[in-house]
DNA sequence: CCAGGCTTGGAGG
DNA sequence: CCTCCAAGCCTGG
């Protein structure tokens, strides 16, 4: 079975998907939609269900890098709560600012949920939109209240 | 080797 | 409170 691309809607935006299986290689926000599926489990989270996509890996935590393991640790927060980038920094051992340019360069964003890195003072970047961020945190922050 | 990034904490006005 | 600045770490060119 070969990578599958597709896209869902997250509000305004169109994520994209390249994805085999249980292993997601690609995500990212784009003005426009593509045709093709995206994981149920993608699927259900921008609908904005309670959904914790444990169920998914990410090509981003594999391996032995200081990055995977930023990604690693990233995913280990959980949905509705956040840590800033100083904090994940400390878990795995180096600075502040190898912790952003990994966020800034994590290739699959939701499953490797960076938009709940935050700075310690404000909410931090977030690309291409830091408003997608805001209205992440804020579905989460919904979800969990609902239970 | 060097630039630059989704940071941070401290100094100084 | 706000601006400025360097320390510090990683990756890609």
């Amino acid at each position: 079975m070969a990578i599958v691309t597709g896209s869902c809607r997250f509000g305004l935006w169109h994520v994209h998907v390249a994805w085999q299986d249980d292993l997601v290689y690609r995500v990212r926000f784009a003005r426009a939609g593509i045709a093709g599926p995206v994981p149920e489990a993608i699927l259900r989270y921008c609908a904005g269900r309670r959904e914790d996509l444990s169920s998914l890996r990410s090509i981003a935590t594999e391996g032995e890098s200081t990055f995977a393991a930023i990604y690693r640790a990233v995913r280990a927060i959980p949905c509705g709560e956040t840590a800033t980038y100083g904090e994940i920094a400390r878990r795995v051992g180096t600075a502040p600012r190898a912790v952003g340019s990994a966020m800034a360069r994590n290739p699959t964003p939701i499953v490797v949920p960076c938009h709940r890195v935050v700075a310690k003072t404000g909410i931090g970047g977030f690309s291409p939109d830091p408003a997608i961020k805001e209205a992440l945190l804020a579905m989460e922050r919904r979800e969990k209240g609902r239970g």
